[in-house]
DNA sequence: AGCACGCCGACT
DNA sequence: GTCGGCGTGCTC
């Protein structure tokens, strides 16, 4: 006889540390995994068993359990998932499986999508003509949805339920459609032998189907997307799902392309954006293995795949895939966790490797797969580095003399350039020419931002915008407002002077608010109808621009300034990915990267081209430090909008700072923006030897001390952006 | 996270 | 005199 009263352990997917208990008849029907309704706090949430009851609650306490939703079993690799990235990351494993369970519709019963059709019992009377003319439409007794119908008549969507209500219409439910449908695997691809024998190694690698990580590293263009694709194909004749994680998915339109090129169908798509609607079909078809090939950003690695046999993750070395908010993640770092649970492969993909993997690769973590050639004809840039200090631009302009020359030339011999300028809006600080009053974010420790093109003022952390004034308001002196330094509208408006007849365009994420505004930018510039593109970074993702033939770095110092660990190798990166733009077919690219320093290692390392020599200088730097990735970091950040509480909650924190052997904590230091979003932030920085656990010496210490409610503290393990 | 309970300022 | 601010505690 089974007990008549068991108990289950839930996980709630809220950031409340433990799980809950509770009751059950019958403990078998709630298999660990299954996503359960359970009532809590005079609510009801949606958990998922993790086991078999605590059993510390007294009976008298227990709740029963609801009712268990009809969704396949979350894997136990993904449970497994979850705990391991709260232990890592030191957060709640609520607050992990909120980021699985992030679809609350998903759950709820089959929204019913219904077609309609005229009643078989003959006429009935209708009430207006645009009733007749709804029947007439349907008058071939075809079932047709509702906003076919709504189109075709011209009428509204609740009319029709209207009328089905009242039995002129019949509603028929619709079978659900299956909304992914299988990639074709087998294709006559020929590729070069570089490519083939990496496509041979992954082949062979999707059929061990053990953990395994393999760098797949390459310059741009050297088709490194088609060797993976092979990879992926592997997979599905392995009936088994694939992963794809890009950085910015909104922009991917040409990978996706280039994907229905390959497999004849489009991949399932995630990202933070989605309509609920798409969101739920997604989430469902991947949770009931009808997904083959997932492609997302960094949240589509916490999706609930009953079966995933390889994660890729492309361009690897991108900041992008840092989560700075709530659970503080390295969706690389996390994937390679993942594919290690799960048993399956995992390939990361770069033209500039992250030093991280780089550094798994020397250890013999990682393999290595080099696609050495530029695919085709394509040669690989020539890189000027122009000094600054030699070749100054003229008062308030820009572009370098060398610089400016090349642009010319490069118009009237019918190349097309392209400007870039890591900073967004007109210039980065305004200030009153009479009293020298400098324009501030009210919440945050940071310059507000002109935008001319819609005549704001923003603050870039926290989203603060206001009218340019007509007065200054510390001396109320009138139009006494001038710009220091460029962004990119200024920089376009220099161009524009440049290049009078030159048909030039802007693209930043201020003015590309979709995937659509930036396929558009992007058609042109691949259209030849662009002359001169000048953006920040969102020019450097992977496009192709087959007849770019010049890149102009405005200001290659930028990002190398302000102490930060990857400064250089960010910079680095970043350089070389925007260089890599110019001269991708037949025609030769040159590149101008400005500096006031062209002497430093990775200004250097780019103008010489020796990739290598500025990898070790680094590689070195760092293990002499025992810097990530020789050594580990941790930040721990307080914030609160009362300064004197943060402050006292650092003190607290600071007489408790634990001593251990191998472990330097520095601070507390005001964090970088130490005032964000009105929220005064202050940061202890941990520093220790790779065999360490920062966690269990974070765990130790902050259990030492409680905090007023109003003060958070945040753990951000792998720290990336200091800020 | 949400919700209730509880103690101090400006309002019908 | 109340309505309501958000500080604190709790949810199996």
């Amino acid at each position: 006889m089974p007990d008549p009263s068991s108990r289950i352990s839930v996980l709630l997917p809220l950031p409340l540390g433990g799980r809950y208990d509770y009751q059950v008849t019958l403990e078998s029907d709630y298999p660990p995994g299954a996503v359960i309704e359970v009532p809590f706090g005079g609510r009801k949430v949606t958990g998922v068993v993790w086991g078999p009851g605590e059993g510390i609650i007294p009976d008298s306490k227990l709740k029963t359990a609801g009712s268990v939703l009809p969704l396949p079993l979350m894997t136990a690799s993904l449970r497994q998932f979850v705990d391991r990235v709260a232990a890592y990351t030191l957060t709640s494993p609520g607050a992990v499986l909120r980021m699985v369970l992030n679809t609350p519709k998903a759950f709820s019963p089959e929204r019913g999508h219904f077609l309609y059709k005229i009643p078989s019992d003959g006429p009935i009377f209708l009430k207006s003509p645009i009733r007749q003319r709804i029947i007439n439409f349907l008058a071939d007794g075809a079932k047709r949805s509702i906003s076919e119908i709504a189109q075709n008549v011209g009428c509204s969507s609740g009319l029709i339920k209207t009328m089905a209500k009242a039995g002129e219409l019949v509603p028929i439910a619709a079978p659900p459609a299956a909304p992914f449908s299988r990639p074709k695997t087998n294709t006559n691809i020929i590729f070069s032998p570089p490519q083939e024998r990496a496509a041979q190694v992954l082949r062979e690698t999707m059929r061990e189907g053990t953990f395994s990580a393999t760098l797949l590293e390459g310059v741009t263009g050297s088709g490194k997307t088609e060797v993976y694709f092979e990879a992926i194909a592997a997979v599905i004749a392995q009936e088994q799902q694939s992963l794809v994680l890009l950085p910015e998915i909104a922009l991917t339109t040409q990978w996706l392309d280039r994907f229905v090129a390959r497999f004849g169908v489009k991949p399932a798509i995630w990202h933070s954006d989605l309509s609920a609607a798409q969101r739920r079909i997604t989430w469902r078809a991947i949770a009931e293995g009808g997904a083959p090939v997932v492609i997302g950003a960094r949240s589509a690695l916490f999706l609930p795949f009953p079966d995933l046999g390889l994660i890729v993750v492309d361009e690897e070395h991108e900041a992008a895939y840092k989560q700075e908010d709530g659970v503080i993640y390295h969706a690389r770092d996390m994937a390679v966790l993942r594919a290690h649970i799960a048993k399956h492969p995992i390939i990361l993909v770069s033209a500039t490797p992250s030093l991280e993997t780089l550094a798994n690769v020397e250890a013999d973590k990682y393999r290595r797969l080099h696609l050495p050639n530029r695919h085709g004809n394509a040669q690989l840039p020539h890189i000027t580095a122009v000094d600054m200090r030699k070749y100054p631009p003229p008062r308030g302009h820009f572009l370098s003399p060398p610089l400016a020359q090349a642009l010319q030339q490069n118009f009237e011999q019918k190349g097309q350039s392209l400007l870039f300028l890591n900073r967004r809006g007109y210039a980065p600080l305004t200030l009153c020419r009479s009293c020298g009053h400098r324009l501030q974010c009210p919440n945050c420790t940071a310059w507000l931002v002109e935008h001319r093109q819609i005549n704001r003022l923003q603050c870039h952390h926290c989203g603060y915008a206001l009218r340019i004034p007509q007065t200054c308001p510390q001396c109320q002196a009138v139009d006494s407002f001038t710009a220091c330094g460029p962004g990119v509208e200024r920089l376009a408006e220099e161009a524009a002077i440049l290049l009078p007849k030159a048909r030039i365009a802007l693209m930043t994420s201020d003015n590309i608010a979709n995937a659509a505004a930036a396929e558009g930018l992007i058609h042109d510039m691949i259209h030849g109808k662009i002359d001169l593109l000048i953006g920040t970074q969102i020019i450097a993702k992977g496009h192709h621009f087959p007849a770019l033939t010049l890149v102009g770095i405005v200001d290659a110092d930028l990002g190398l300034a302000g102490g930060d660990l990857r400064a250089a190798e960010r910079t680095f990166q970043l350089l070389n990915q925007v260089a890599g733009r110019a001269g991708r077919e037949d025609r030769p690219g040159q590149v101008f990267l400005q500096t006031y320093d062209p002497s430093q290692p990775v200004i250097a390392a780019l103008a010489e081209g020796s990739e290598e020599n500025f990898l070790t200088q680094e590689m070195n730097a760092r293990k002499a430090a025992t810097m990530p990735p020789y050594g580990k970091l941790a930040a721990l950040i307080l914030s609160a909008s009362n300064e004197k509480l943060v402050d006292q909650a650092c003190r607290d924190l600071a007489a408790k700072i634990p001593h251990e052997e191998g472990i330097i904590i520095l601070g507390p230091a005001p964090a970088p923006l130490a005032i964000l979003r009105r929220r005064h932030r202050r940061r202890f920085l941990l520093k220790s030897a790779k065999n360490l656990s920062l966690q269990s010496v974070i765990k130790k210490w902050i259990k030492e001390i409680r905090l007023p409610r109003t003060v958070r503290l945040q753990v951000d393990i792998d720290p990336y952006s200091f800020l």
